[in-house]
This record gives structure tokens, sequence and C-alpha cells, in this order.
DNA sequence: GATGAATGAGCTTTCATTCAT
DNA sequence: GATGAATGAAAGCTCATTCAT
């Protein structure tokens, strides 16, 4: 299914590594994905059309095929282009501490955390919307492609952070960090795939210019101290 | 031209009013709600076709039209045979003691959430997970007919329990409110969406007998803890 | 395929021989024949669907298959309803003056034809017009089915009355009579199945009573000026 | 949500704006065009499928969709097909004798029509059927659209013609010449669409390459007769 | 690299009809 | 006679994808 001898859509899209600046957001993959984002962060990956796609990227129906060989391919390359920035930053958070620190207590995890969010964020207008959404689809059955997609590429990037986590929670059993771990998610996943909507809700005149920090700030101390509730007595 | 009353799609299917034994999911309209809800779970609504409903339900494909209309038509159903018994539960529970307590407090009212959602997921394996599937979808921008339909039908049953959730919440400004709420909201909403994932995550090897309750009462000290946490000062 | 033991959809109805009085227009057949005759009058028959008849006529959706057998059978049966007449009246119209007179003059046959149409008209509101709508259907290559069943039914009787006018016009050649025989048929299909339409379009705001009389009486002397007019030389 | 600006279905499909010669009758989307207007005439609009219009153009079922939109897309554009060339004809016949002559006298007027409808037919073999058929539908109350998109397209431009015939009559009343000219108009209609079948019945052997020269003699002077035949008094 | 045209598979929906009662 | 439920076939349309240029 995949033997085609076509463009290799690597991955590495003109999209340079260190995505520092050389914002080159005017050729046409770029346009692509930064449409793909939105719709797909405002509409979900299946009710996504490729045709409102190129549509809104002003490309030609047929570039996406070209540039990412399918629409898989583009969730893809979608998910990679805030998956990598984040785990990367949450890399750079863990290692800037690890020198002196013996080891990260929760706040200080969920600030690293916090700040990779932020970055991704400033990337485009929808990346983060747009990773929560992907992060909550793989949770599905009917998407182990997208799971494997994400074990493979950054399975082990993240079981790092979540082996820190881990250790600031040694109170609670294997089982009861489990669930933790999956309300608390839960938490980030959902406001953040529809912070366009809450923050419209919130705010309806404003102007909509989204303001992670100010919700995430929000957001960690209802989630730490979530993390360190007391357990029901089983 | 278009107004034409077909069979007119009551919502008395045989389901009965109270719906204590009778089992009766052998009719044709029952089997597809049902095929519906566990497809719908699984796998979405807009990846969920009518060829798979009716596949799993064994009847003909035209049934679906024939008793829903459209497929947005099941969807609305589906959904009304969650959040119907999920209000009378949340009224019930409300009532119950509202008679000589003043006011509810948080953890009451906690307990109150958790024997409604208990009883929605006793009418079928899937009920709960279909019900929190669509109020995640519900914020979506291009989802305002179902945004739509939720606040026609349920919206001043849900909006009474915000009320007694807000009481106890006095501490909170208007915001910090708003934000925690759907904080929490996500808790629940992702855990119980994927519950069947998260559950064959946890215990792969166990039958999959789903015990919400037993979710549930991990997540409400999680929920306490968090809507009570100490704000960060703005 | 009609070998069916099922009730023998006999074309009495109980629309008895002579439709003298008895307006039995109250049990479910008669209706179904009216809402039948107005949509399809309305519409066309291929675009007006079961379940607009049986709606309009407030009856079960397979009451026209228990009594007409099919779709096709109750537009036989419509067509029935008015060709019967038709062919009625202009019989007695003919024999009325054929005992005295040697042969009636063009506009004697017309004014004959004009009487039928009005008794035919005067059954219900859409029995002109849907007998012509019926009429130009039969002209179309794809509609033998009904080209046959009018020949078969009805062949003779027109046969008579056209000989009748082709008496009145010997100075025409044989291909001259049969084209402004369409001609001048042409006029009076289109005129009288549209005939609710023109009039709304005549008289916007009068109440819609239509007057067929009216019409015919400026449409017999364009048609007889019609069959007169001077030929061209070939 | 259903703007999307589809191909956009351009109006100049190859079509060339003199059809002159060049009858490249090979691409696509004329392909369509003409198996259309073919299965149009002969069967109606509603009664021929998109499959079958594919079918006999050898083109694939979505084409139709790709290049006109919708069925109805493709209908208006057989409709433009034949009215834009007819409108055409009409004003250049007008024109062609309004430098010199006052004002056209009957004869001359249907002489222009005359001689625009066999442009019309010599487009295909179908053009001039497909086009009647449409006018015939157009009176129905179902089909606003229709009357709507030619009264947009087409309205302004049929009213000269007809304001022209309105002088040749001035004899008659307002109403008078309304009926008249529905009159006439039915005849037209009605024999232009039927006019393969009425060939066929005329002579039955012969090969069938339609004349509409000869038919159209034949019915200039039935027309005229009838247009200025004596009114009866009211 | 890029694009207009085309396509196979599959979508939801509609239809006339049938069946069990 | 009459009816609610059910159904097979087919309708118009959409989708991601491919191909020739």
């Amino acid at each position: 299914m995949d033997e085609l001898p076509r463009p290799k859509w690597r991955k590495t899209n003109n999209m340079s590594a260190d995505n520092t600046f050389m914002n080159s957001t005017s050729d046409t993959s770029s346009r692509i994905v930064q449409a793909a984002e939105k719709l797909f962060a405002e509409q979900g990956f299946k009710e996504t059309t490729m045709r409102q796609i190129t549509t809104l990227a002003d490309v030609n129906l047929a570039a996406v095929n070209y540039h990412f060989g399918s629409k898989k391919g583009l969730i893809h390359s979608v998910a990679a282009q805030s998956l990598t920035p984040l785990c990367n930053a949450i890399e750079e958070g863990l290692s800037k501490l690890g020198v002196n620190s013996p080891a990260p207590g929760l706040p200080e995890l969920m600030h690293i955390l916090a700040v990779a969010l932020v970055r991704v964020h400033h990337r485009t207008d929808y990346s983060l919307s747009v990773l929560m959404r992907l992060l909550d689809q793989a949770y599905r059955p009917a998407q182990q492609d997208l799971q494997q997609f994400i074990r493979e590429q950054y399975g082990k990037r993240i079981a790092v952070f979540l082996h820190y986590l881990r250790k600031n929670t040694s109170a609670l059993s294997e089982r009861e960090f489990f669930w933790r771990l999956h309300f608390l998610m839960g938490s980030v996943i959902f406001t953040l795939s529809n912070m366009h909507a809450l923050v419209a809700l919130d705010q309806p005149d404003a102007v909509e210019e989204i303001e992670v920090e100010a919700i995430l700030q929000r957001m960690i101390p209802v989630i730490c101290a979530g993390m360190q509730a007391p357990g029901q007595e089983h």
C-alpha cells in the first residue's frame, strides 16, 4: 500500500529541524498544514474534507496528496509539527533544572509542561488545539494507526516525563496514579482542544486573541490539587 | 415542499417510561439505538456509518430513516435516551435531600451526579460513553445543531444543578468558576467517554465488565480537591 | 408479474358506472384518487410520491397499493376516471345531433368537445389538468405502458371523434391534417394542463375558482382558425 | 458550512463562443450534456437518472457533479446551452430588419422565431426538444427554481420579443393577448418537445432525420391564423 | 512542483412496495 | 378493509485519491 515510487514525503518538509525563526509559512506545504490545523481543531479530522483544507489554503486539491501522500499523512505531519516541539521543550525544561536539582517537584513539572504547551501554542493559533484533539482521538479503539504513530515516534520521550511525574506521586498506588493521570489529562485535553470555544464563551466580546498562559495558570493549581488529593479508602 | 409528516418518529419507542426491567431489546428501533450507541462510543459519530449500525443491529438499512428520520435524528434520539434519565436522576437526587437540608455541599452534589451517571451507565454498556462524547462534540463551533438541541431540551434542567454547584463555590470569582467547571467537566467527559479504553489499559486481562462506580469513586475526591484548590492570585 | 392472488383491483371502484350523483368522495379510495389528481396535476407523476398522496389524502401509506395495486395502477385509475366520462360525453354529444344532421361542422365538433371537457372539469378541480398531463406523457417513447393503456381502453372511441374531425378538413392532405391536429392538441394540452398556473398569472388576486368555460370560449375560435388556415404551398 | 467554492463549474465549457464547426463532442463535459439532452428529451428530467446519463455518455458517475455541481446544475447548463443561442438568434433577427423597417409584422416575427429555433435545433438533435420540455416544466408551481433561473437569465431578452409581438396584436385586449400567446406557445412547446415521436408517427419508416424546418413551415400559418382569429364577443 | 480533470468506492437518503396483523 | 413496520433497490451526492500534463 505504501510502496509507491513517489516523492518521499519526508517528514522534513521545509520545517527546519530547529524551528527557531524562519517562519517560511508562505509555501504550499506550510499553507496546507496551517489550514488543516485550523479546520481540524474546529471541526475534527473526519469532518474536515480535503476540499475545505485546500480551499482555505488556496492551493490545488491534489497538493495535499502530493506533499503528504494521503490525508492520514497530513494528519501525522500536523501531529509531528506540534508533538516534536512539545517534546523538545519538555526535555529542554527537564534538562535545564536537572543539573543541580535532584528531582523536580510537582509544581516544577507542571511549570515545565506549561511552558512547553505555550511554546507549541505560539507556533500557530491552532497547534495546541489540534494536538489535544489528536491525543483525544488516540484513545479510540479504531484509531490504532494513530496510537502506533504516537507511540513509535514519541513514546519514549513522553515516558521520561511521566517517570518524573510518578516519582512525585509515590504516595499513590500504581492504579491510582494511572487514573489520576487520565483524569487530569482529561482536563488538559478537553480545555485546550476546546479553548477557542471556551474563551469565546468566557469573553464573548473580546477580540479572540487566545491567552493560553492565563488558562494554564488557572489550571495548574487545580491539577496539582487533584493530583495530591487524599485518596478514597478502598 | 419538504414538510411532509413522515411517520412521526415518536420519541415513544417502546422504551417504557420507567426503565426498570423489561429489557425489550428485540424490537428494531431499540436494536438500532443500541448498536448506534456502541459504534458512536467506539468510533465517533461521523466515522460511524449507517451501514455499520444497521449491520450490527441486524436490521434493514432503511430502518434508521424510517424510525429516526435521519442520522442526525438517530443521534438526537441516542442523546435523549441518556440525557433524559440523567436529568431525571439528578433532579430526583436533589429533591430527595432538598427537604430538610438547606443547601447541599460539594460532596453531596458530586454524589448525586455520580449516582445519576451510574444509573445512565446501567441502561446499556455504552450509554455513558456516548453521552460524554456528545457533550464533547457540543463544544465544536460547527455543531450548532447539537448545541441547540441540548440547550433547548435540557438547558434549564442542567442550569439548576449548576446553580447549586455555584452556591458551593462562592469563594471563586465568576470567571474562575467558569474555568474550573470546564476543567473538571473535561476530566469527567474524557474519562467516561474513553472508559472502555482506559479500563482495558488498566486491566488488560480482566473481563471487560466496566465498573463505573469504582471509577467515579476515584474521581470524586480529585474533582472536589480541584474545585476547592486555592486560586492563583491574579 | 401480475399473477398475484390479491384484491382484484377491479376498475370498478365504487366509481359507479354512470357518475350521476352519489358523490361518495369520503371513502379511502376516493380520497386517494382526489389527492393524487391534485398532486399529479401540480407536480407531475414521477415527482409525486406515494407519501405525498397518502399524506394529503390522510390515509395509510399502504392503502394505495391495497386499492390500486401499484402507483401505475393508481395513475391508470386516475386516467380512467377522466377519460371515461370524456368519451361518454363526446359520444353523447355526437349522438345527440347525429340523428337528423348529416355531418357536424367544425364549430359543432369543437362545441361538443368543449362541453365534454367542461363536464370532466366539473368532476373535481384537477381532473382536467391531470388528464391533459397524461396525454402529454403518452407521447414519450419511454411510456409505452401508458400509450397501450389508452389505446386499448379508449382507442376506438377517440378514433370516432377524429373521424368526424377529418371529414371537416377534407381540404387538407393526410399529413397536413396530422400535423395540424397535433398543433392544436398542443394548445389544448398545454393550456389545460397548466390552467391553474395560467389563471393565477392572468388574475393574480382572484380567488382561484377556475372557469374552464371561459378559457375554452377563448380557445375555440383560435383553434378553428388554425385548423382552417390556408396551408403553405409545398 | 456548505459554501465551499468547488471547481467553479464554469459556463465556459469548451463550447466555443461561435458554435460554427468544431464539434468537439469528445470531451467529458460535452458528452455529458449531449447524453443528458437526449435522455431529458425522451424521458423527462426527473425520470432520467444520473446513472443513465453517465452510462450513455460513457463517463464516470461523479463527473456530472464535478462539472455541473448537481443534477439541477446540469439541467440549468443544458437549458443555457439552448436558451442563449435562441435569444441571440432572435435578437440578431430583430436587429437585422430593425434598421429600415419601422416595426416587423407578425409573419416576419414568426420567421425570426423559426430561424432561431432552427438554429437551436442544429446544435444537436435534441436541443430543441429539451428546451421545449424545460419551458413546459417552468409552468409547474413546484418548479420555482427553474422559473427563477429562466427569468433571471433570460427574462429581459424574452420580454423584448414579446413586446414586438404585442405591437402586432393591438386589436386584442391585454387578457386576450395573454391567453392567445399561451395557446400558441402550447402548440410550439408540445409539437417540438414531442417532435421525435410525432415524426416517427408521421413517417414510421423514414430514417429519423428530423426536419424542423418543415414542421415549422407547417406551423407558422396555423399560428398566425390563430393569433389573428376574430375574438369571441364577451 | 503543481494542477485540472477524472474516478471508484462509499455515503445518506428516498422510493415504491410488501408483510404480518 | 386497513395499517404500522419493514425492506430491496436505487437515487443523488461526496470523498480521498489518482492521473496526465
